[in-house]
RNA sequence: GUGAGUGUAGCUCAAUGGCAGAGCACUGGUCUGUGGCUCCAGUGGUUGAGGGUUCGAUUCCCUUCAUUCACCCCA
C-alpha cells in the first residue's frame, strides 16, 4: 500500500514542540485577558465575499491564494486566510449582545493560503490576533502596541523591532498615492520588473521591494506620513507620543505599507532578524473603513496577528518544557500487576504522571523502559514483594532503594516524590 | 506562479561507471530480580520513482515526485 502523507504547508505538531506551541497559547490568553479583551472563536468556513470584500479583489490572497470551493449547495465558501474579517462579521452579527463599544476581541486559530512554502511560511498556519472595534481615539492604538510589546517581552523576545507608519485615510492617501506616481513616473525604466508592475496596482508596494537597485530610488521617495490630512498627522503623533510616554521603543518606518487594502492610519509591523526572508511575526494596523464595507455602521476599529508557526522559531526551547515521567512502575508477573495498577490509578487521580510496566518483561527490561521515559522514580514488586505486603521504591537519580509497605503505599510515595 | 539546491539504513551523512559504508538509534550478550557507562555481536537498503546511455548506473543524461531555500506575497 502507498503511504498517505501529510499535505504539502500542512504540519503535524509532536510531542516536545505541542508543549511549547500551549504554552505560548496560554501566555497569549493570560496576557490578553489582563489588557480587558475577551475571546472570540470564529468558524474557520466562511462565505468568499466576506474575504473578498474585506482584503481587496485585487490582493494575492485573494486572487490566487484562497483556498476556496462549492459547497453542497452551491455556496461559495472560503477556508479563511486571516482571521479580522470573520471577527468583524462576528462583530455586526451579534453586535446587540455585544458589551458597549470599544468591543475588544483576541482570537487563535488555523488560517489558510496556498502559497509555495518556505522558510516561517506555511498553507495552514495560525495567528494569534487581538481586535478593538468601536473607537477612532489614538489611545486605542497606544493600548494595542502597548499590549503587543508587552506581550513579546513576557514570552521573553525582546530583541524585536516595533516599527510604525501612517498610512493616512481616504481624505489624504489618494492625493500621496499621486504624489507617489509622480515620483516614480520617471524613474520607471531603472526600476525593477515587479515594480513596474506595482506601479499600477499598488504603488505603495513599490516602497518595500527587496532589490538594492530600487531600494536606492525609493530612499529619496516622498513618504505617507508627510502627506497626511490633519486628523491623521495629528493622530500619528498622538500615537508616537503615547509609545514614548510609556517608554516603548519603535522606529519610525517611513516606508513601511500593509498588504492588505482595509488599512489605514496607524500601520506597524514587530519584525526579527532571525528568521530568514520572513521576518515579520506581528503586523497590524487601522481599519477604519473596514465595518462599513462589510455592510454595519461607520465604525472606526484596530487590530494585529502575529504568526505562532513565527514565534515558535524564537522563542527559547526550554518554555514549556514536557512534563517529565514522576513515577514508573514495575510489576514482575501477574499478580504483582493485578495488585499494583489499582495504586496507579490511585496515584493519577492524585495527579502523579506515573506509568506501568508489562508485566511479564523481566526486571531489566523494565528498569530500561523506566530509564528511556526518564522516570524520576521506579516502584518495584515481584511475588516475593506482594506476599511480604512491601515493595521497592527506587530514586532513579540517587539510586538509594526503600521499602514501603503495601497497606500506606500511595501515601508514602507521594510523600517521597512531592516531599 | 518563477528560480536554485537536496533526495543513499529509523536519524545524521560518506563513497565509487565494477560486491553500498560509518556514527547514532534499535535488538541481544557482557550483567539469570535492578536502568544509564564500557566492550562485543546482530537486525536493518530495489541508493525517491520511471525511462535512457553502457558489458555494467547509486554515480552520467532525461522525465517525474518529494523536500528545502529564495523571488512573489505575507503573520
Amino acid at each position: 500500500m502507498e503511504k498517505i502523507n501529510a499535505l504539502k504547508g500542512f504540519k503535524d505538531l509532536l510531542p516536545g514542540d505541542s508543549e511549547r506551541w500551549d504554552w505560548l497559547a496560554l501566555t497569549a490568553r493570560r496576557t490578553f485577558d489582563a489588557f480587558g479583551f475577551s475571546p472570540i472563536h470564529t468558524p474557520i468556513l466562511e462565505r468568499t465575499t466576506l474575504f473578498t470584500r474585506s482584503i481587496g479583489e485585487t490582493t494575492d490572497i485573494v486572487e490566487k491564494e484562497m483556498y476556496t470551493f462549492e459547497d453542497w449547495d452551491g455556496k461559495q465558501v472560503t477556508l479563511r486566510p486571516e482571521g479580522t474579517a470573520s471577527v468583524v462579521r462576528a462583530f455586526l452579527e451579534h453586535r446587540h449582545q455585544m458589551p458597549v463599544l470599544p468591543v475588544k476581541l483576541y482570537y487563535q486559530g488555523p488560517m489558510f493560503r496556498h502559497e509555495r512554502p518556505q522558510a516561517g511560511r506555511l498553507r495552514q498556519f495560525h495567528q494569534v490576533g487581538a481586535e478593538i472595534i468601536g473607537d477612532i481615539d489614538p489611545k486605542q492604538d497606544i493600548e494595542l502596541l502597548s499590549l503587543l510589546t508587552y506581550f513579546f517581552k513576557r514570552i521573553g523576545l525582546d530583541n524585536l523591532t516595533l516599527e510604525i507608519n501612517s498610512l493616512g485615510c481616504p481624505v489624504c492617501r489618494p492625493p500621496y498615492r499621486e504624489i507617489l506616481q509622480d515620483f516614480f513616473k520617471k524613474k520607471l525604466t531603472t526600476l525593477c520588473e515587479d515594480c513596474n508592475r506595482r506601479f499600477h496596482k499598488n504603488p505603495l508596494r513599490i516602497l518595500d521591494c527587496k532589490k538594492e537597485s530600487c531600494k536606492t530610488i525609493t530612499t529619496d521617495a516622498p513618504a505617507s506620513a508627510k502627506h497626511l490630512c490633519t486628523e491623521c498627522d495629528e493622530h500619528f503623533k498622538t500615537v508616537q507620543q503615547g509609545l514614548k510616554t510609556l517608554k516603548i521603543p519603535y522606529q519610525y518606518s517611513k516606508h513601511l505599507v500593509r498588504g492588505l487594502d482595509y488599512y489605514t492610519k496607524t500601520a506597524f509591523e514587530m519584525t526579527t532578524q532571525n528568521l530568514g526572508a520572513q521576518n515579520a511575526v506581528a503586523a497590524g494596523g487601522r481599519y477604519d473603513g473596514l465595518v462599513e464595507a462589510l455592510g454595519g455602521p461607520a465604525t472606526p476599529a484596530i487590530g494585529f496577528a502575529m504568526g505562532m508557526e513565527r514565534l515558535m522559531h524564537l522563542i527559547p526551547e526550554t518554555k514549556g518544557m514536557p512534563s517529565t515521567l514522576q513515577l514508573f512502575i514495575v510489576p514482575l508477573g501477574e499478580s504483582a500487576y493485578q495488585t499494583l495498577f489499582p495504586i496507579l490509578y490511585s496515584l493519577r487521580k492524585k495527579k502523579l504522571r506515573s506509568e506501568i510496566g508489562y508485566s511479564d518483561s523481566p526486571l531489566k527490561k523494565q528498569m530500561k523502559q523506566a530509564d528511556r521515559l526518564n522516570a524520576e522514580y521506579v516502584l518495584i514488586a515481584g511475588d516475593e514483594e506482594i506476599a511480604a505486603k512491601k515493595a521497592i521504591l527506587r530514586n532513579m537519580k540517587t539510586k538509594s532503594q526503600t521499602e514501603i509497605g503495601l497497606s500506606n503505599l500511595i501515601n508514602e510515595i507521594l510523600a517521597e516524590i512531592e516531599g
